[in-house]
DNA sequence: TCGCAAAATTAGGCTAACCTAAATAGCTTG
DNA sequence: CAAGCTATTTAGGTTAGCCTAATTTTGCGA
């Protein structure tokens, strides 16, 4: 393995991989070549020659046709750049007047371009908070990162009350149109209907039905909570 | 010419040079090669290469061996260039805990990460200042820019009390002993006395006197006031 | 278990930006 | 006014990161 590259050294492109890769991979099972193409809308040959760069470096391993998974170094450079992107949403939308559709592209340049130091002083203007806009939880400094145990709503049985914590989208449209109807973290939903096609189940948003696809039930994370 | 750049397809180090350019030919004359490859730590052949590339988008003229000059183009590029570079300094110091010895960095990557939208709305918060905290200008939107007519502190002559409103300088380590000897952009000094070797002078503020060299001299740049 | 489709990799190329070494243009001065 | 120094440009090469086309591997279904 070739020295390895300071964390100061790593390009734009490797930190969007990382990160990538990290998202892709939940409880470290391998991500593939044409996931991470996707996601990062490249071609196929162009990550297999950048997994094979990375790999060299020790940020990942790779066995070829088998798929790849972040070494502990490229793990803390993911991290490192989730930490960033989610601090850097929560400051935009408490100090410069965005909304939650508007800070994910924002945020997705500025996360390769400001200091340490500047990412420590926006936590600390925001309190140090643990999750972004959308109830993503923002990792420590130190790497930390705690998940809060969520079922997507699709997974809910009528009758159910839960509290809607996290909005797993990142499109501008699609966030606008989850806040038109009363859904952001925080709210406090009801089942009150379910087909058995499609996974559609109707809720009760503050006192307005909705009928949700299977798309969307599974970007709304929510948690179970006694009916008040 | 080939079809123009759109203002946003500029590269990171196509922004850099159009910058660099700006701020090396006053009144328009021309920049040269080196003076370009020294400001951006290049070297002149690279420098030759972008400049041809440049000018065959139009944002500058390459007449060779005489020199660069920016078109109408390159030059509203260059100033939106500099306006966000001094918003973003000023608002790292009102905003975020910097001191003016720490901005210039953070500022010139910052600079290029940043969207048109988060730039207004930085100079929003911000009351849309005229100077960033070294006092140079900063441009409007629109590209216009008001200088000052300052004059630096070596030309004054002993009894003069002047007013500080420009510090041109971005080392850090400089600006530090500069801000320690209290010396900021709305301080009052009085030249009192002239060495008649080395451009050396003497001036009081805040009643402590201290000698300021040729260098530091041409860095101060003072507006004449009456002793109050 | 054979054959085929999908996924992945290899091969070969391109562009932007940089570099060093070599050649040339322009200025200055004896 | 020629010699020589300096500034500039040309020549040729490198690296990162991307692409398409061709090839190889894998896994699945008949």
């Amino acid at each position: 393995m070739t020295p390895a590259l300071q964390s100061e050294s790593l390009t734009r492109s490797v930190e969007d991989y990382l990160k990538a890769i990290y998202q892709l991979s939940p409880e470290g099972r391998p991500a593939s070549t044409s996931e991470i193409a996707h996601h990062l809308a490249l071609s196929a040959p162009s990550v297999t020659g950048m997994v094979k760069r990375l790999s060299e470096h020790g940020l990942l391993e790779h066995v070829p046709y088998r798929g790849v998974q972040l070494t502990d170094e490229g793990r803390r450079a993911a991290l490192r750049m989730v930490r960033r992107h989610r601090l850097i949403e929560a400051y935009l939308v408490e100090f410069l007047g965005y909304t939650w559709d508007t800070v994910h592209g924002e945020a997705e340049q500025l996360e390769h371009a400001v200091s340490d130091t500047m990412i420590e002083r926006m936590a600390d203007a925001l309190g140090n908070p643990s999750v972004d806009p959308h109830g993503d939880p923002i990792p420590a400094a130190d790497g930390s990162i705690h998940e809060l145990a969520c079922t997507p709503l699709s997974d809910m049985a009528v009758g159910e009350t839960v509290e809607l914590h996290r909005v797993h989208e990142s499109q501008p449209e699609r966030l606008r149109y989850i806040a038109s109807i009363g859904l952001k973290p925080g709210a406090r939903l009801t089942v009150t209907d379910r087909q058995p096609y499609d996974d559609l189940v109707t809720v009760e948003v503050d006192g307005v039905q909705h009928v949700i696809g299977r798309e969307l039930g599974h970007v709304l994370l929510c948690v179970r909570t006694e009916a008040r």
